[in-house]
DNA sequence: CCTAGATGTGTACGATGTCCACATCGATGT
DNA sequence: ACATCGATGTGGACATCGTACACATCTAGG
């Protein structure tokens, strides 16, 4: 019989099941035997499409990465034309740091996975083309205040690594640390404080 | 014969094997069995002084923060008496960001354990009194700020999440994401700049 | 001195990541 | 049409891990 001896395609299978246990069972969970049984195919058959666990969880990390970014492009892009480009461009950094936040407080266990992502040498290319990662996303976005004039390019220099500090630390606090028990409205208040206080920072 | 059947004082020797495992291998390594051996033990034995690993890495975690509350409380102390009050609280928070990044950056293996401590039941507390948490040395700094009049009680209000998320965040970003890499010297400038973006968002 | 509780040992079970040999399938060339 | 070969999946084995249970040993108090 043509049974389904052959899977098709068990490599996305396999990230699909990653991505759907990391976000019930958080990240620690994720394991060779338990997504291949999630699959419905033997642990062994994973190693013909991934080197080992850890490449497995690097790709599927990849993948939410590629939520995250798009993700926050969603939002920003969601940000109406205001009266002035410098406003716009101020609301786009806003935003960024609104959707990682976002991201990461509806999302937790994508999130953290997101926080593996490294350099990868895994696989084959996804089908559509990967959006850039939000690193690129703000990078962009902070010349383009630069641009709107609402920012000295001196006052440029390094201020990502401000804005990435700010809002990746406060989604760390916020899923792995002391805000975890913090009801989420409450949470996306005090985000938005924390945002404002950093943009104050960085005007001139 | 009185051999070492009974070690004396196994507990704080399984969490002083703890604290140089994840010096040197990281967080993920530590293990039950791992760390009784290290200590020339059962692995059993470990389990008359802790209830499962999870315990065992708990406690080690609190012993890390208690390390990493000192190394902050050496550094702001160290802190000259400047012209004014006001210069002076303004440079013991700098100093609570730049110890609190610097402990990181030194010590990762010990600053992902403290990310790890949460509320914590364990067994028989140590014999000095511990230190009070990094939070509360915040909370104290910033307190200490608006009593010299270099922060206004409204703008008091929040801001420790505005400091915590900066420092946690670029410490996070250093020790476990993309600025890995960068030589320690060069991660102490970037940090001093990132702190002063940060205090000046707070002004006013 | 003897007994009871605290502390350490040994064995065992289930689960895991990974290696190896083998089975099965689809495509390809004759 | 058919043999073959590479890609893909299976099964069994091994070392390791956390941990539960029964037992050994030591130390303190009556």
């Amino acid at each position: 019989m043509s049974s389904h001896y052959h899977h098709g395609d068990l490599r996305s299978a396999l990230i699909e099941a990653g991505m759907t246990m990391a976000r019930a069972k958080g990240v620690g969970t994720l394991g060779i035997r338990e997504l291949a049984r999630a699959v419905g195919v033997s642990p062994n058959a994973a190693y013909r499409h991934f080197a080992s666990l850890r490449a497995l969880v690097l790709t599927v990390a990849q993948e939410a990465q590629h939520r995250l970014s798009r993700a926050i492009l969603d939002r920003m892009d969601a940000v109406p034309g205001e009266a002035s480009q410098a406003e716009r461009a101020s609301a786009r950094l806003r935003a960024f740091g609104l959707a990682y936040i976002h991201f990461a407080v509806t999302e937790p266990g994508w999130f953290a996975l997101t926080c593996e992502s490294q350099e990868d040498p895994p696989g084959p290319l996804a089908t559509e083309p990967p959006p850039p990662p939000p690193h690129q996303i703000l990078l962009d976005t902070l010349d383009a205040m630069v641009e709107a004039r609402v920012m000295t390019p001196q006052g440029r220099v390094d201020v990502e690594w401000s804005c990435w500090s700010t809002v990746h630390g406060f989604a760390m606090l916020a899923t792995a640390g002391p805000l975890q028990a913090m009801p989420p409205d409450a949470t996306a208040r005090l985000a938005d404080r924390v945002i404002g206080t950093l943009l104050k920072g960085l005007q001139n």
